[in-house]
DNA sequence: TATCTTTCGTTAATCGTTTAACTGGTTAAA
DNA sequence: TTTAACCAGTTAAACGATTAACGAAAGATA
């Protein structure tokens, strides 16, 4: 039962295993006559060796593996997606990948960093599990990073992908207002991240570019983005005298709420109010009823992003040609049926 | 910027060394000097010498790292607690984890198991993303091994951990009838699936016991589980002769129908019609409204369990203490407010 | 005094690769 | 006749740890 290894190969072809690791790894140049280097191959294939990736990997200083370092996974549904990008296409390229959950933790971050480190990973993916911008962690100063659903405040070195919160909310107020709606009403948070800053400011500009004066009274902001928090915000609209005619949430569990009260209160979805959700929440967005149009966030394209690009870095050290670059990617929209078209005589 | 290694830290201590890894190791029992043993240690920690396990690992066959070989990651909500709750006590035991997703593939499967070990893991934890039963991957047969949800056909030299699928239905049906319901729904798959037909035995065999006659005709079965399905199943149920007083649901996503055809036939939750979920899906049944009483299941609990015996195994290999145990967890009554007690007079 | 133990370390082999430098023979060029 | 180039491999030194086997000096014992 012991594994195979080279000198086996060498040993039953009959030449020396420098003879066998030129062959195998495709460095044998001109180095070795074609008869042998048959041999050394079938009989590596009879024998079916594989190489001990850890010899290599100390030899060559190199480990075909890359470190994931992520705050907190377990909470989140869209860990896994990114997760899920990332370990595909590493996979996909011949790498595996190492992930560990440092609990947002900092210290515990710095304990992993080294763990990864003394396994020889080639480099890190460095992934929020909310999007946010931070300083960057100093012990990756000397490593290939890329930083994952998060971006750094000072950009110049390393790349980051993260989704286009303003975009992707711009969109979403276009189809809103593409399918008739002038007033519509905002549901969202005051809590300061990234993805509550840009969506709303992408309300206020589609809604400051249509010229709706007011718009303010149709914004409602909690804290936190639990579905009863956009109950309460949507009842709040829903029953101001200034009725709108959409509502946008920042987030599917809003929506869910926002689709209680306008239950509550009689208003039929989509005849009666348009809602808009963000985020396409797994098992959630599709199965409101009725089905919940919401954008939707690119969790797994930015693992992919992440893992694709941070391989490319490492496969072409030598050639320059990689820079880094700030990635941001657009959620699709995703038309169910929570928007209809809104006809002005009727409202 | 290069690595500090042994012979870095053996040098500034003026000693072999071979006598700086005795003391790191800790296996200097009386072959060292308390001077030399200070020294080593004092200049250890002044360079923040850290071991290559590259290398260690090469010379001592272990790697202090498991391999978790998954199924589809990807689409299921639950993926990332099983994932989390194996690296986070691995981590705290001073392990790793690589994992890769075979997008049930068994050709990538066997790829997979040889990269890992490639890379020297000592262990794997095998994961499946839905409760099922299956044979003995061969591959694995020499290498010690854990079943994540899942559980083997011969289980005999292989520990296993899956939730209790019939315990945990019975405790739900037990928490109706302590409800005082006796003529209580049930909505569930035809899908042939362990968490499928386990359930539905648990609340067969409660309804037995409970003597419901024609509790047949309080069953309603789709081929899969989605919030239209429950829909469909609680819409029958609900406008039949003879009304249930509680709906026991197979999983969360249908009680989401469920909910939604109460409410379209105007039945309060819970005055009128009592609702239990099963899964405790994260972000729906506490967002539903009235939030939904349901069973959690344990993922988090499975994956540490697993890791957690996979380790065991791993640091005693010598002392043959440790035996294969098919773990089974009962999933805990999560009690929120779509069950109220039932009074006979009434119904 | 001779021998045996202890004490405190060191030497060198080993894990399984990779790769720079070498070898001994043939052939071509100067 | 040198010298150089080429061929088809081999040798041996790394990579950075661990660990069995060895050894020199000091102290204990007979």
């Amino acid at each position: 039962m012991k594994r195979v290894k080279l000198s086996d190969v060498a040993a039953a072809a009959g030449v020396s295993s420098a003879t066998v690791s030129l062959v195998l790894s495709g460095n044998s140049d001109g180095r070795v006559s074609e008869s042998v280097e048959k041999r050394v191959r079938a009989q590596a294939k009879k024998l079916k060796y594989s190489p001990n990736l850890v010899a290599r990997s100390l030899r060559t200083q190199k480990s075909k593996t890359i470190g994931l370092i992520s705050d907190t996974v377990a909470t989140t549904n869209f860990a896994g997606q990114m997760l899920a990008g990332a370990e595909e296409t590493a996979w996909k390229r011949g790498w595996l990948l190492i992930f560990v959950d440092t609990s947002a933790d900092s210290q515990n971050e710095e304990q992993a960093i080294k763990a990864l480190l003394q396994r020889n990973v080639e480099g890190f993916i460095y992934a929020s599990m909310f999007h946010r911008k931070l300083d960057f962690p100093t012990q990756l100063k000397h490593h290939p990073t890329i930083f994952l659903h998060c971006s750094l405040n000072s950009p110049d070195t390393h790349s980051s992908v993260v989704p286009d919160e303003y975009a992707s909310a711009s969109l979403a107020m276009d189809f809103l207002i593409k399918n008739g709606h002038r007033r519509i009403g905002w549901i969202g948070i005051t809590n300061p991240t990234v993805a509550g800053r840009e969506r709303s400011r992408a309300y206020v500009d589609a809604m400051k570019k249509l010229k709706v004066t007011g718009y303010k009274s149709l914004m409602f902001n909690t804290f936190e983005s639990y579905a009863n928090d956009g109950y309460v915000g949507a009842m709040k609209l829903l029953k101001s005298a200034q009725l709108p005619t959409a509502l946008f949430c920042i987030s599917d569990r809003m929506a869910m709420g926002a689709y209680r009260a306008a239950n509550e209160i009689g208003l039929r979805i989509p005849q009666d109010i348009s809602i808009m959700g963000f985020d396409n929440q797994p098992h959630i967005a599709e199965a409101l009823w009725p089905p919940l149009s919401t954008m939707q966030l690119p969790h797994y394209e930015m693992g992919t992003w992440a893992a694709q690009r941070l391989i490319d870095e490492l496969e072409n050290q030598d050639s320059e040609s990689i820079l880094c670059e700030q990635k941001v990617i657009t959620c699709k929209l995703i038309e169910r049926d929570s928007v209809a078209p809104h006809h002005p005589m009727k409202g």
